[in-house]
DNA sequence: GCGTGATAGTTGTAAAAGTCCATCAATTTT
DNA sequence: AAAATTGATGGACTTTTACAACTATCACGC
């Protein structure tokens, strides 16, 4: 990539809009983060991590459940399962309570993913922001997306 | 979408990572824009609306330089021009000073809609972080944003 | 118990974005 | 003048994402 200053070219009303400069950094950290993960089965797309957590962290969570919690609708949930599946990362069994329903559970070589993807994950993140932001600015920052992110849950309820 | 506390929940490292806020944050506000800007020709996707605002503001700009600000390749940023200029927002002439380039300007409707969605982004911003965010904050956040993004720039070139 | 409506999950489809690579022309460098 | 670089385009490919249709099951009220 070539330098090209941003001083001098106007970014029209974008320059002082808060959602522009959240896609920017969006769009650089994503595809830093899926160079890093390249070949790894959660490149790419933004709620294969969040879910491969997920079902790690809480055995038996149900896929309806997951979509509402990594923002997507059943069908495109579902497809990420499936190739969670497909590469032996998870189980889907159905549930013993609800015969609709399936219960998601890690396999060994999916919580051995999980553990790796982990480790990169937090490591991108901080290595990414070390270059742009100060280390106190970056705990504002965290403290106000944190906030930001719940009260976002509870509004969209 | 459902109640789904987020309390209780475990996100794992996500949790205390800097990079899923930022992704969150993104799909949420690029989700709920889209919906506002529906059949504006600028939807979807990340570097249209910087495109046509640049061009709008920047008569002359070639593809290329465009191409580095909006982030892109040059075979994408071809692809939105072409678009563009099948729809009749902006014209690309050929380069007197440089035979192998081209200059986009902006057409009559191109300024038009350049105006209305210039309009639609303040107002979407706007209302989508006042909902999650305490204006006294949103200024913080948009100061270490804004100086993050330049730093970008710099870094990256 | 039975029907209505909601819920769980899958599938199909369509649109679109992003990336990679090859190509061609024009320009700059040495 | 040859070589390397740059500007732009085109094709192919992978993925994502949303939307709607469909089956199966559950829950509630009567």
């Amino acid at each position: 990539m070539k330098a090209v200053p941003t001083h001098g070219i106007d970014l029209d009303v974008l320059e002082n809009t808060l959602s522009f400069y959240i896609r920017v950094m969006d769009s650089q950290v994503s595809r830093n983060l899926d160079q890093r993960l390249d070949r790894l089965e959660v490149a790419r797309g933004k709620g294969k991590i969040t879910a491969l957590f997920l079902i790690d962290g809480n055995p038996g969570i149900r896929p309806s459940v997951l979509a509402e919690l990594i923002l997507k609708d059943r069908s495109a949930t579902g497809r990420i399962l499936d190739s969670f599946e497909a590469h032996g990362l998870i189980e889907r069994r159905d549930s013993a309570k609800d015969n609709r329903a399936l219960e998601c559970f890690i396999t060994p070589k999916g919580a051995a993913l999980a553990a790796k993807v982990r480790a990169i994950v937090v490591d991108q993140s901080t290595a990414f922001f070390d270059r742009i932001i100060p280390r106190d600015e970056q705990t504002v920052l965290m403290g106000i997306l944190k906030r930001a992110y719940h009260r976002l849950r509870e509004v969209e309820a």
